[in-house]
DNA sequence: CCATTTTTGGACCGTACGGTACAGATGTGC
DNA sequence: GCACATCTGTACCGTACGGTCCAAAAATGG
């Protein structure tokens, strides 16, 4: 029992790890989506209550918030480590690696956060549709910028469109998000990547 | 009032039409998912009431399955008629087209329905869940036949594997149906479809 | 007109949900 | 030791959910 935070003032410690906790919320929603995941299979997992969880993340929607944050900066770390290769070919081939790499990672759920937390939903969570939705498309344009930086660097052919290439890319990323969830395995969608990379215009 | 369905016997006619009444709640499933689709979101889109539902298509899953099979044979049509292209390029060009086309139709909810529906749930919709990757499942392996088709036919090179390129392929709609909901219009997704295209080995 | 059959409308049921209230537990500072 | 601050555990709240029940409505057949 013991807090990692270092009280500046007095109380009762924390019985738990916040980033532990997080984790774990994580996992739930990744494995469930917003709406399938309930308070009781959030508390169950982050092996805390629901007055804890309240007072330390807020209520459902922003435990998802801080949940996809952590998502960003942990397993999808490789994503923005592809973006510095120093050639568009090699963003494209580490992004599409990295993908299957984290996809086939048999220690996390299957299938891709910004998917699985919720592609549809119903009443009362359009928010955090709306959000994966920018999400999905800050992603994008990310990769989008970083391929204009490669065509003024001469690292992309003139008949190339960033805008279009990033796009494709996305569709391929996310295709193979739906694939992982199809049980497809690391051999399986490395093959598929192996066409997509066959012919890429660059 | 008038029931479209001739009664061997009385009782009081139907007030509604059942293909209506089920297009209505395909759209609703299309739109909010499985789960984001509650029973008075559908009983209000149908026009009818719990009473009629329940006698008609059974439970909320049952419907669900009954609407699942109406999109295929509706909007999901064009799938097994790209099929019946002559040449694997044909088809697979029938293919790209026709998901764009489909995807960006405003007259239907955007994205795909055996994405919406389910890509990730809570407990109790574990049975919608395993379906929807069935059912993708399913045209992948379609597609794949296909494809074999094509190769024995001397229509797709030997070194090509159909099993990888049906992956592929759907890979590329998927990423598509990500690309619909995301709000990207049917130019943006055909130019990402010319790259795929261009990539692709036939 | 009446018996029979089927559908309709809406009240109702049990449960699970997200969220809150509050008493008690556990620490710090003096 | 004691006041204070914070966290924990649990009971509780209102609501929305999927699903059922049943009386009334609307047709047919005699």
């Amino acid at each position: 029992m013991a807090s990692e935070t270092k009280h500046a003032k007095m109380g009762r410690p924390r019985a738990f790890f916040e980033q532990d906790a997080l984790d774990a919320a994580m996992r739930v929603f990744w494995e469930k989506g917003y709406e399938g995941a309930s308070l009781d299979d959030l508390t169950g997992a982050m092996g805390i209550n629901r007055s804890s969880l309240y007072a330390t993340f807020g209520d459902k929607e922003a435990l998802f918030q801080k949940a996809v944050e952590r998502y960003r900066e942990g397993p999808m770390g490789f994503f923005h480590e592809a973006l510095q290769q120093p050639t568009a070919r090699g963003v494209v081939e580490a992004l599409f690696r990295g993908t299957v790499k984290f996809l086939a990672d048999p220690s996390h759920p299957k299938g891709c956060l910004s998917l699985q937390g919720g592609l549809a939903c119903g009443a009362g969570a359009e928010n955090v549709n709306q959000s994966m939705i920018d999400w999905r498309k800050d992603g994008q344009s990310i990769l989008q910028k970083r391929l204009q930086r490669a065509r003024s660097e001469g690292d992309l052919a003139d008949d190339v469109n960033p805008k279009d290439l990033a796009r494709y890319i996305a569709i391929v990323i996310n295709g193979l998000g739906v694939q992982a969830v199809n049980g497809a395995t690391a051999t399986e969608m490395n093959r598929a990547v192996e066409l997509a990379l066959r012919s890429m215009p660059i």
